[in-house]
DNA sequence: ACCATTACTGACTGAATAGTCATTAAGATA
DNA sequence: TATCTTAATGACTATTCAGTCAGTAATGGT
């Protein structure tokens, strides 16, 4: 072999394992950015560094792929996300920051808030997977904030509040800013700082529920 | 003419003055339901009982469009709120609720609603439009807001705020409903009662912002 | 060094749909 | 009633893109 020969590179590389997750990691960005319909499966591939071809060779179809992101995106940072809080011991008030905290970090700030928004948009479209992703992610994270407050309400901390709604509203203002980070955000819109964003709504919502 | 002829329906009719605002109400309802891209112009047109050529003489493309039907939806109605809320007299803590209140039923419990989430799921794709509706809709909607905080503090009844960020964790919880009602609300997920959804934000708002 | 296996490629096909335009008919005018 | 204007139609075109598959080349085994 020539000394030539040697710096030649492969055209591509076999990385059976690594491209599911590649993929549906570009899918995700993309998805987000232009919406499930208006994403072309060849930039999807692209961004990956691979061809249509490889991509179908791990997703039976754009549904498909869509649906593995949704279904093996979030659920397995749920669980370590539960057992966090259910092992924590201090004030119920304490409590409720570490969770708005917490799910800040471990997901809103990454880019698996962008399933939100893109469950939000194609609810329709998909309602089979809008409703697991109800059932698995959505009802699940409100179940956390009921337990903090039943926990609150238990102890005296907090005042009696209504049960089934009343985790919704603690959740909206962190579901919001994960939206507006992958839509206005990215527009030229004026910035938004999570940090502060956070610790107003905290404090507000601590303020608001205690007796 | 015959007693026959007469019973005799013409096949369509002439009404060049209602047919925008029908298209355009027809094209709302579907791209909420579909999302912008996965909604075909023949649905559309179905839908306001044309065929697909009269969409194309009220609207240049289908770009157009969707333009026009967020630039004329939402301004129109704001005008009119804004009005309302500055010549309130009462306490703030009643302003706060009146604001939430009538922001719901003015818009939120309207179709007009869908055009928020149209915009979160469609920013990416007409950024220009996005800044639009971000300076003439979300900052003016905020500035409301930051109006009747700011009035409160003022007077002695809430305490001090930051005033960037606070607006937009007074509005995210009814934003949040709007974008469920046209989302999981429709895929069988259990509803939500937007009377007492409201009734707990405003409660858990105001005591959080009082002195 | 050669072969066998298979991950990967990319040109191709068929279906779907945005946008066009020659034709039709509603309904106003005289 | 006959004529004229134009709102409305729907078949058509050009393009885009999801999904396929015969061929190519990377790599592990012998």
């Amino acid at each position: 072999m020539s000394v030539l020969a040697k710096v030649i590179e492969p055209r591509w590389e076999r990385r059976k394992d690594a491209r599911p997750s590649e993929l549906a990691s570009a899918a995700l960005e993309l998805f987000v950015e232009r919406g499930f319909a208006a994403t072309r499966l060849d930039d999807v591939a692209k961004r990956a560094g691979v061809s249509k071809g490889t991509l179908y060779l791990y997703f039976d179809s754009k549904d498909e792929l869509f649906k593995a992101i949704v279904r093996e995106g979030i659920v397995p940072r749920f669980v370590e996300f539960e057992e966090r809080m259910r092992s924590y011991e201090g004030s119920s008030a304490d409590l409720m920051r570490l969770l708005v905290k917490t799910w800040w970090q471990k997901i809103g700030a990454t880019k698996l808030a962008g399933i939100s928004k893109l469950m939000i948009s194609e609810a329709g479209n998909f309602p089979e997977l809008a409703k697991f992703y109800h059932d698995e992610v959505i009802v699940r994270g409100l179940a956390i904030f009921k337990v903090a407050i039943q926990r609150g309400i238990d102890s005296g901390e907090f005042r009696p509040m209504e049960l089934e709604h009343t985790p919704h509203i603690c959740a909206a203002p962190v579901l919001m800013l994960m939206l507006w980070r992958n839509s206005f955000d990215l527009c030229g819109a004026q910035g938004m700082d999570p940090e502060t964003y956070l610790d107003i709504h905290t404090d507000l919502l601590v303020r608001g529920l205690l007796k």
